[in-house]
This record gives C-alpha cells, structure tokens and sequence, in this order.
RNA sequence: GCCCGAGUAGCUCAGUUGGCAGAGCAGCUGUCUUGUAAACAGCAGGUCAGGAGUUCGAUUCUCCUCUCGGGCUCCA
C-alpha cells in the first residue's frame, strides 16, 4: 500500500499511502508528536498539516517546541482574533493581521468609524475563548482573483490587497501575511460558514489548538502604515506556545514598568517636566544633576584623552546658517518657526525693509564647519576633531514626545570630526573603538551594530564616494567582532551611517551612539586643506555622537540600572545613621572624613526609628548605608549596610573608605 | 500631526440621579532616643489642569485649549 516515500529531518525515508498528510505522517511516527505538532514544512516551505504530501518530499515535522512554531500560532490566533471582532461588530471590516515578535496584531475598521475601548477587550478576549473552545478547522481553500473579489466584496481593505497583488506593487509591504497570492489564485481560510479570512497560510489544524494568548492593547494605525491612508484601529495581543513562556513574558513586562525611567524620575526627585516649561522640555532637579554631570564630566576627560577639542556654540542663529546648512530645505518641519528679529516694517520712503530671522539651532554641525573654515586648514591638522555638549532644540510632533528618550530640548554630546579621505577608515575604526570602550564604562556592554547604506533615489555624492565610505564603515564595524545587521537604504541622503544598538539589564534594545558619514555639507560649505601637494583638498566629515543625547542616555542608565546607580554615578554615595543622639556628632565625623576623599555624604539625625530611616534610605536606592552606634563612637567603626547585601558590622571607617574607592574606581 | 483614553493635595488614589472636597504616604510641630526595611499625637496642605457654555447651583454635563498615557507616522 506504501504508494509515496517521503525524507525526514533525520535522513530517512518513510512510506505512506498515496494523498497522505503531514498530519497522517505524525501521526505515523509518534502519537506525543502528532499531538505537538503545529505545521508542516515540506521542502523547506511551511505548509498547514492536512496538505497532501507527494512523492519525494522531505517533510519536516514542526512541533510547539520549535523555535518556528510561534509565528504560526501567533498568525493563526490573530485570524480567530478577526472573527471575534466581526462577529461582535455587526458591518465591522478587516485589513491585515500578522505575527509579530512575541505575538500579533490586526487591524480593523469599525461601523460608523468608531474605535475600541478598554472594555472592548475583555469582551473580545471571551469570544475568541469560546471560538477556541469550539475546535473550529482552518480550512484551506483557493480562488481565482475575479471570484476571490466576490468573497470580499464587503472588505475593501482586501480588495486593496488583492490591488497591490495584481499590480505586483508588494515590494514594500510590511502587511505582508495579508497576502494570499499564489500563481494567479488566492487562497483563504474558512473557520466557519460565516468567517472567512484571506491568508497565504500555513495554519494550525484547528483553533483548538491555541490558547496562550492576551489582549494587550488598542490604538490606531494608519492603513498600509502611511500617513495618506486611513486610519485604522488595531489590537495588539501577545502569543506563545506555552503557558509559561506567556507568563515569564508578562512577568518581565511588568518587571519593565517598575524600571520606567518617567516613574523613577519622580520618585528618586531626578527631574520633572512641568507644564508651565512646555511639552519635551525638562528640568533637571539636584539629585539628577549630579548624575548627570557625573556623566558629562566622565565623557569630557575622556574626549580630552582622545584627541578631541572643546568648542561651544550659541543656542540661536539666522536663517542664513541654515540655508547654506540645507536644514532650511530638509529639516524645516523638525525646527521650531523663527524668531523675526527687526521685524519688517515700513521705511521712511514707504517702502518695505526686510527682517532678520534667527532660528533655534536643530543641530551643531554648522557652527563646527564655521570654527573649521575660520582659517585656512593644513592636511597636517587633520584629522580635525571638535567636540561640544550642544544644546539642540527640535519640534516633535505632539504625539512623539515620551519621557527624556524623545524630548524637544536636548543637549548632544556632539562631535564633529574632519578627516582626508586616506585617513578616513582608520578614524572610523577609532571612533567605534571609543564609542564602545565608553559606553562600556556606563555599564552597557551588549551591543549590536546596524550599517545604513545610500538610499534610493538621489543621494549627494559619487557612487565611489558611497561605495568607499561605506566599505569604510562595513569594515570597521566587522572587525569588532559584533553582530552587524544591514538597513539597506537607511543612510541620510547625504552619507551612510553605523548605529550602535545596545541591550539593557533586561534585554530591551535602546539606539544609541550614531557614527555618520557627510559628502554633502564639506561641499555646501566649500571646506578645503591644503594637501602636502600644495593643492586645496575636500574634507570629510563625520558626525558622531555617543550618548545620542544626554537626556535619552540618562533616562536609559536610569532603566538599565532600575535607578539603582553604580557608587561612581549615585547622587548619594553614603547615609550616615546615628542610632541615637549622642552618636550624632560621630556621624558627623565620619561624613566629613568621607567627604574628605571625595565621596558624596550625608547625614540624617535620630529623629525617627533607625528601622524607618533605612527604609527610606533603601528606597531612595543609597548604595551605602552606614549606621553608627556606642560600640562604633568606641572603636572608630561603622555598620555597613549595602544596597543588595548583608549587614557588616564593626568595619573600620577606613576600610570602608576603600571599599568605596575601590567600587568608584572599577565603576561598579 | 492622526486615532483612543486620562488629568482631584508633593506622590498613589477614593469621590453618581449636579448640592460646602476625602484617605494613605510625604511635609510641618511636638513627644519618643531608637543597632539595621514603616514609633505616637496634632497641624497644615486644593481656583478638582486652564478657559468658555448649560444650570438656581458644575469636580460631576457640553465645547475649546494645555499636559500626560497607549498606538500610527517620525526620530537622538
């Protein structure tokens, strides 16, 4: 009877009867693999489970164990998704709804242009129990275009897919699992007589099969991701194979809440954002001062060190600056309007006299090249390279501004460096070496690079130019060792980048340092040296900056450190407890002997219980706490309570001393 | 900018057919003098984000503005 042979995974064959199945070839193997298994993968391509195998092929098995398996859940959860909400919604219709990492989502339109609430949810996520209850199949079906039309005649969303399909038009599309297109058929999926989605599959065998899943949230989303499209409303849901992975997920979101650095911010008395300033605006209150000078001035010794010279530049320039700059052409949307200084107004003779406008700067680079072409360059002083903490104000659109990662004042640690062409790759590879030996010191050490290449369309400069700098790039960023990930087409008009993206405690990515190549700003400035040859050359220019912005670094320490600052950053390094009164000028003592060495010290007096005051003091995430009673004003010793270890008693003030040199100095 | 939601004391939050504004913590003043994560008592604290409107009367209902949150788009 054995009318087909199929390979497995392993190198051996199986035989099955001719119009076998995946799930008939699972079955055959293993009664716990029949059960796990979630889709096909025949040939390499993921098929659902009840497709006909033919003769020769190699048949893979994929079980909810498999790393695979999760992509078709989630895509196969979002479709019973889709029938809850068309069910609940009389005359609701549906775009598209892929997986996602760590599950999906799907878009819809409401009747009557209405949108989800919070309670909406809950009703959503009852429904789609029910459907999972009821073991309904994903039935497999194909259509040509003309009929597929017929079927989805009431969704117009899918008829754009079906749009996009016919005209081939599908390079760009991110709502790619919506597509169904085979070779001139499109396929679909029938849960129910009722419900009927479009899909290019594969699909779990039935709904059964789903269950680890929750409704996370709701919002809009612009159809196809444009702007010019209409707005859709979307819910977001999170998906895993198993219980537990969904759980150890939901317990790590929440783990992420308790880091946020806007909460912290406000309970450690770090900085605040009052209305009256304006929307992105922040204050930085004492204690996240120090941290933050802490920082500028770590990153200022070290750029001394490197080679690199301090200039600084005002906040407001005219227009002119910018013109010449091009900000003017491509950046006017993210600048604040102008300043109209000597406002125009009517002469003597009754004439109209021009004004000045002066502009917030959005960038440093112009005032760095005006510093670099203030006198004739040799080759011999470069590579030329000019550091400011630069003040920079950007108007966010409303909707973008979140906590000190997108603000609309910020101060970069911005570096502008002018190098030959020659001497171009050796600067970039030191420059990453630096970006990344610094950050290390901020206690980030999980990096992975990203290189942005020329986009389409225009871009300035050669195709040599391009090639060269982004070869330059390439290969820096190879010999670190690191992952490198290609954006295709990501770079600015005007030069590729690398980005520096770095993994925090909890394994959130953050972008960060940002090394860019510039063709176009030497040329706009007409910025020359004088070669060994005697001839006028064209700089290069790179941009560079670490932190990205000092805000955005420190509300990621902030995160990555859960607020709990390394001694070396913490605005407190030390509290100082009397147990009681007459141990208060001992206290005193010590701080001033403390403080005597450099550390940041206080005191806080026995007005309430000792159990209270290292409460509070455990709250405000103190690394040291030290208390000081009797046996201590004896001894000359104190009682070591650190962050996060146990209590030592009768410790010589001077060994505690070095104890905290010692974590000062290794910055841990 | 667009879709949705929210804004009550420094913080976390109560507050319904529209009728004088509430709690805990923090703060201040006393008392307590404490050996490792919450002593006790009292006091003070508010134009209920701001502005218009409806109403005899608005924290509550309507509209506008500002700010915040979740998305989209964008981005350091």
């Amino acid at each position: 009877m054995a009318d087909i042979t199929v390979s497995l995974p392993d190198g051996s064959t199986r035989q099955l009867p001719t119009g076998s199945t995946g799930a008939d070839l699972a079955a055959s193997i293993g009664k716990r693999l029949a059960r796990d298994a979630v889709v096909a993968e025949v040939d390499g391509r993921a098929k659902d489970l009840d497709a006909v195998l033919l003769d020769g092929e190699t048949v893979r098995i994929v079980t909810v164990q498999d790393p695979m398996a999760a992509e078709h859940l989630r895509h196969s959860t979002a479709h019973v998704l889709a029938q809850a909400v068309l069910d609940l919604w009389p005359g609701a219709t549906f775009a598209g709804g892929p997986a996602i990492e760590n599950g999906f989502y799907y878009d819809f339109e409401l009747p009557d242009g209405g949108s989800f609430t919070d309670e909406d949810l809950i009703r959503i996520d009852a429904r789609m129990r029910e459907i999972i209850a009821a073991d309904q199949p994903f039935e497999r079906f194909e259509l040509p275009l003309d009929e597929a039309r017929s079927l989805m005649a009431d969704h117009p969303y899918k008829q754009a897919f079906m749009d996009l399909a016919a005209n081939g038009d599908d390079a760009d599309g991110e709502v790619s699992s919506s597509d169904a297109f085979g070779d001139g058929v499109i396929s679909f999926y029938r849960n129910t007589p009722e419900f009927v989605d479009m899909c290019l599959g594969p699909h779990v065998p039935t709904t059964g099969r789903l269950a680890n899943f929750r409704l996370m949230r709701h919002g809009g989303a612009y159809f196809r991701g444009s702007e010019h499209n209409p707005m859709l409303q979307r819910i977001y849901a999170v998906a895993f194979p198993t219980a537990a992975e969904l759980e150890s997920y939901l317990t790590q979101q929440e783990e992420a809440a308790k880091r946020d650095h806007r909460k912290l911010g406000v309970e450690l008395d770090l900085f605040s954002f009052p209305e009256e300033v304006g929307s992105g605006l922040a204050l930085f209150h004492p204690k996240g001062g120090i941290v933050r000078r802490l920082m500028e001035d770590y990153s200022r010794t070290r750029h001394e060190e490197a080679g690199y010279e301090f200039v600084y530049s005002p906040h407001i320039t005219k227009a002119d600056l910018f013109e010449t700059s091009g900000h003017l052409d491509w950046f006017a949307d993210g600048m604040f309007p102008p300043m109209e200084l000597d406002v125009p107004e009517t002469d003597d003779a009754g004439d109209r006299t021009d004004g000045t406008s002066y502009y917030l700067k959005p960038m440093n680079c112009p005032f760095h090249i005006l510093i670099y072409r203030s006198r004739m360059r040799s080759y011999r002083e470069l590579p030329l390279r000019m550091f400011e903490f630069g003040t920079v104000y950007r108007y966010e659109k409303s909707g973008v501004i979140h906590g000190l990662t997108r603000v609309r004042g910020m101060t970069q640690d911005d570096a502008h460096i002018f190098t030959t062409k020659e001497q171009m790759g050796d600067e970039l590879g030191s420059i990453l070496v630096f970006v990344l030996d610094l950050l290390r010191d901020y206690g980030l050490d999980d990096f992975y690079l990203e290189l942005s290449t020329r986009p389409p369309g225009k871009a300035v400069g050669s195709d040599e130019e391009w090639t060269e700098a982004t070869e330059a790039l390439g290969s820096v960023a190879e010999s670190m060792g690191l992952e490198l990930v290609l954006d295709e087409g990501g770079g600015a008009f005007y030069g590729p980048k690398i980005s520096v993206q770095t993994r925090d405690a909890i394994g959130r990515t953050w972008q960060m340092s940002t090394i860019q190549v510039d063709f176009q700003l030497p040329q706009r400035f007409d910025l020359t040296y004088v070669g060994s040859d005697g001839e006028r050359h064209r700089p290069i220019m790179i941009h560079r900056a670490l932190f990205g912005s000092v805000e955005r670094f420190f509300g990621v320490l902030v995160e990555h450190y859960a607020g709990a600052f390394p001694a070396w950053l913490a605005p407190e390094q030390v509290r100082i407890l009397p147990v009681a009164d007459p141990h208060l000028d001992y206290a005193h003592e010590c701080a001033a002997e403390l403080r005597g060495h450099g550390f940041r010290v206080d005191v806080v007096a026995a007005d309430e219980t000792l159990g209270s005051r290292i409460r509070r003091a455990k709250g405000e995430k103190v690394p040291y706490v030290l208390v000081v009673g009797d046996d201590d004003v004896a001894h000359r010793t104190v009682g070591v309570n650190p962050r996060g270890g146990e209590v030592e008693r009768n410790v010589p003030l001077v060994s505690f001393a070095e104890r905290l040199r010692g974590d000062v100095e290794s910055k841990s």
